[in-house]
DNA sequence: ATCCATGGTGTATAAAAGTACACCAATCGT
DNA sequence: ACGATTGGTGTACTTTTATACACCATGGAT
């Protein structure tokens, strides 16, 4: 099947996607007829089996406002990601009151439960391209396997570290050969693996 | 006005919220009915009228499914920004066929016109922290300060660098001292300036 | 030369869906 | 004791809206 698009189909299929992100419910057909001078609603009924055909839109027959885009931005939906302050050693990671704020992020970019953001404080990863005050985007979870970016808890303060395998246990390593690597022992700080690092967020608008 | 919601109220809220998550358009007064086991739908419409006096949702009188809540998990306010694949040196910069992708952020995070990402290639601007495979966020522009990220169109390539002015003109510095600053001179490679880099996110599912 | 897809107009029809009104019952505050 | 609010049922009515069919014009493919 052709799957490119027609320019009135293109139109169409633009003013659909607008007018359902505007208003939160997609238009009728007389909506899309006046948009765009047409008289005629059997034109747009044409153009929208059309676009059904080629697999850009779903229609339900008969049903009023019933089509939606299955292609493109309004098909994305946002995932609200909470932003962490000071995550303290009390049990709730994910509680009301240490959020600072929340941000929408695409839902295929989070696809796991429990995410969270955290602002990096200090320059200890700079050779993992993690910089002062960029957020890392964090999996939840209290378990990880060497090699992988953790954000652990040290005596009551958030930090984020590569975990890594030595002879006679695990270690915390910065990436800045100016900080030194940070011994897991049971006689060592107190340490709590508070999630994994999915991804990195540099934005000054979220400072 | 009191802003609290009975339990019937809560219900419908929630089943509005789902439906319109699930199919991408508002349910009919009788699709609510029916789900709730009510035999009429005065009393649905009594209950959307009156979630509608204490503001979680707005109605269009009259017309068909158009109703949609305003505050709640689904309004999570998004902007949708275009992945850009190969940048051609032809005039539409975000040209439908550029287009790879797209991924909601929130609006909060891009507050400009003609946002785009771009996938980096190379290491050239590890300094800066941008790795190969990270994305940066721009805000598509023609001109830029020095000192600036810029993202310019080198000889039908794409590339982030730092603007910087020299004693004689401009160049592009690279953040990585196994590459060279590119000088813009007159006579040196054609070059165009697509943006200024906002901000910068490394997400692996962002393949 | 003819067929098919696109892109229309126009009219008529039917069904889907919102509105209005009458009426009922339980609960709660005054 | 009374009214207001919530939470209903049921019927009738009206409007909105999708559909069906007839017909026309253009341009490309066979």
């Amino acid at each position: 099947m052709d799957e490119s698009l027609t320019g009135r189909q293109e139109l169409i299929l633009k003013f659909v996607e607008q007018y359902t992100a505007a208003h939160h419910y997609p238009p009728t057909l007389r909506e899309i007829a006046d948009h765009h001078g047409l008289s005629s609603l059997n034109g747009v009924k044409k153009h929208l089996n059309a676009l059904a055909k080629k697999g850009r839109l779903v229609r339900k027959a008969g049903a009023r406002r019933a089509l939606h885009i299955t292609r493109g931005p309004s098909q994305t939906e946002g995932v609200s990601v909470p932003i962490l302050g000071r995550i303290a050693a009390g049990p709730p990671l994910l509680a009301e009151e240490q959020i600072l704020d929340r941000v929408v992020l695409d839902k295929s970019l989070v696809r796991w439960e429990t995410p969270f953001l955290l602002k990096v404080k200090g320059d200890s990863m700079v050779g993992a391209g993690i910089l002062d005050g960029d957020h890392v985007l964090v999996k939840a979870q209290d378990q990880a396997e060497p090699g992988e970016l953790v954000v652990a808890l040290l005596d009551d303060e958030a930090t984020v570290k590569r975990l890594a395998r030595t002879a006679d246990g695990y270690e915390l390593q910065p990436e800045n050969p100016t900080y030194a690597p940070i011994p897991l022992t049971p006689d060592g700080p107190t340490i709590r693996i508070l999630g994994k690092v999915q991804g990195v967020l540099r934005l000054p608008s979220l400072s």
